[in-house]
DNA sequence: CAGCTAAATGACAAGAATTGTTAGGTGGTA
DNA sequence: TACCACCTAACAATTCTTGTCATTTAGCTG
């Protein structure tokens, strides 16, 4: 993620207004490098120091980021969206117990498509390990939502 | 997709009953063998033979055969979820111009996850080429201010 | 074959996530 | 400073999915 400063040069170079409110999600989004928050979480983080500062603005500010490329949006499974304040090309490892997910990096160099979709132009590859982490142990019973204790090494969500 | 006579027999070993309306939707899925249909287009196929079957019944059948493991649940975005037909192990190429999907079979064995995530059970990997196929050529408009991300040894494939 | 019971259905509406609308406010530039 | 396009916030709408509940029904049992 970027700096405050540096987006902000890129907001006005987009010909986008810097705000006291985009400022403050920039801010809240620095704090959460590493982390894959959802839209709410960081509404939630910019209220503590704006509080007036609607959801509608920041799904517009994140949009925008996206747009400029400087947040990625990860479409996980269900439930809200998410954004990765990381946009390395990386990868992610995706708890079903706990939802919490984690980057990782993998090596992709060995990982190519048939030769049946040479007219595809790829620009991206996603790649996500589904599974569980430590805290949360292989169970046969898929449905038990049990609260996570501990976390692997790298430990952002 | 296994036969309407397979799935029959699985949802009475699971003490699921087997409806018209679900044989029907048995039928549907069929009909869609290797395309990628949201509930919505299973419905609407679904209301052609039995014009009176809700989508509230569709969403439920397609929820008991993902969990039955005989459907994949997909989460390729935005928009509504879509199911995959076919349930062998397989990757997907995502247009980002038509938003159209096609299976892809690429050799995930090279594909390991680092050592700092060892703790971490996988149970599966999702792959997503996404990119833009023959019909939607790279578009010039596009702002690119994002680089091309995890595109292996050829970026065109 | 009749009856029982848990499950399924469908109409309706609620819920969650995200976006559109609109009136008024404001950043950035001349 | 003044202007104007862009931004904000409140509100409502939209989209997708699921809950509620009265009624029906599949599949077992005798």
């Amino acid at each position: 993620m970027k700096s405050v400063e540096e987006l902000t040069d890129l907001f006005r170079l987009r010909g986008l207004k810097v705000t006291p409110q985009r400022q403050c999600i920039f801010r809240a989004l620095h704090a959460m490098e590493g982390a894959h928050p959802s839209a709410e979480a960081v509404h939630a983080a910019v209220l503590g120091e704006l509080p007036m500062v609607s959801l509608k603005t920041v799904y517009q500010t994140l949009n925008d980021l996206v747009a400029m490329g400087e947040l990625r949006h990860l479409g996980l499974g269900s439930g809200p969206a998410r954004f990765d304040v990381n946009i390395d090309t990386h990868q992610h490892l995706a708890c079903e117990g706990c939802g919490r997910t984690w980057d990782v990096y993998a090596d992709l160099s060995a990982l190519h498509v048939p030769d049946s979709a040479m007219d595809f132009a790829v620009s991206a590859t996603d790649v996500v390990f589904r599974g569980r982490c430590a805290s949360c142990a292989p169970d046969p019973d898929e449905d038990l939502q049990k609260e996570p204790v501990g976390a692997p090494a790298s430990a952002r969500i």
